[in-house]
DNA sequence: GTCTATATTACGATAGAC
DNA sequence: GTCTATCGTAATATAGAC
């Protein structure tokens, strides 16, 4: 209900209807609507931490943890779509919201980590700032939200038979066009 | 007070108290807070079908024009971005917002139609589903509307003297990251 | 055009029976 | 745990004086 009707517009008559309990019961389970909102936006933040997981302890490159980083980031916004999704949409009006945002700017910021070394190591171009870089990689990343809807969990329209999933191809092209853009010809 | 707070947040009473009037005299002047939103949204969607004011008539490659619509989206958007930040947010909640829905539909629909183009042409790589690098490359640029604060006016913090406008820049790197990607190597 | 005062409705949240 | 009934508040919007 949150993401259909963003969360303001959506009251909590609507949600006890989409939970198939009257507004009372609804409100034994949860202290509120801003609880339903914490619980859903950290467990966005919790996934994304995982992604620098391992990565302290990797050897490798700088621009390929920068394309690991990417790829995880892109994956966990996958499997974690619309809790993602709402944690991306917070405006910052509540306390809630407030210390959700400065979780989020964290995790930014160690996004931007990435990017800043891999451009040190004179492993990427250096001729656009790097934090308009990060923000330019990882708002492409991002606005999957706005537009990806997963697919029914009976569903079978072949497009997985053979040729990997649709989260696959869609993590794919993300990091094809982040590292070679549109001009490289490989077709 | 609608980018600030969110449109279903923002109140007649704030919209009031910013606007130095009472909720009476704001009444007099405009039918009421969807008013506003249709006034501010049909802003953003005008400007942006500007985007192909001269496009038919042009003579160059797909790719060339594909690229100009990159820039010029990317400038509207700088342009006039309150209102297309708002445009970006709609979620379809009332029938002005699902009016002004589907005018964006149509207008992404003929961005998708650029990139089909500079595909079949062979003049960009064609080893991703077009529709999928539109919504990713456009999703870049949109994403800049969740960031980007234009200057205030009085301010000269030295960036902008000899090295073009923070515009420029943003448009550059836009257009540098969404044809050759971080690789390639230009510092 | 602007104001004070108010009508009306919907919301978040609670009381208390079962 | 779930319900009906309701409280208090804040929202959109209007009436009518100046």
């Amino acid at each position: 209900m949150f993401l259909e009707r963003g969360y303001d517009a959506a009251s909590m008559e609507d949600l006890a209807r989409a939970s198939g309990l009257t507004k009372s019961s609804l409100y034994h389970h949860v202290s509120g609507k801003e609880q339903l909102l914490r619980l859903a936006v950290n467990r966005a933040l919790d996934a994304l931490d995982g992604v620098f997981a391992q990565e302290a302890r990797q050897e490798d490159s700088a621009v390929h943890r920068l394309e690991r980083v990417l790829r995880r980031t892109t994956g966990v916004l996958l499997a974690e779509l619309p809790y993602v999704t709402l944690l991306l949409r917070l405006r910052g009006n509540t306390e809630v919201e407030r210390e959700a945002l400065e979780r989020r700017r964290s995790f930014d910021a160690r996004l931007a980590a990435f990017v800043q070394d891999a451009m040190a190591a004179g492993e990427i171009r250096s001729d656009v700032d790097p934090r308009l870089v990060t923000r330019l990689l990882f708002g492409m990343v991002n606005s999957v939200v706005e537009w990806y809807r997963p697919a029914p969990p009976g569903a079978t329209d072949g497009t997985d038979v053979g040729h990997g999933s649709r989260d696959d191809e869609i993590v794919h092209a993300v990091v094809e066009l982040a590292l070679d853009g549109l001009h490289a010809q490989r077709d």
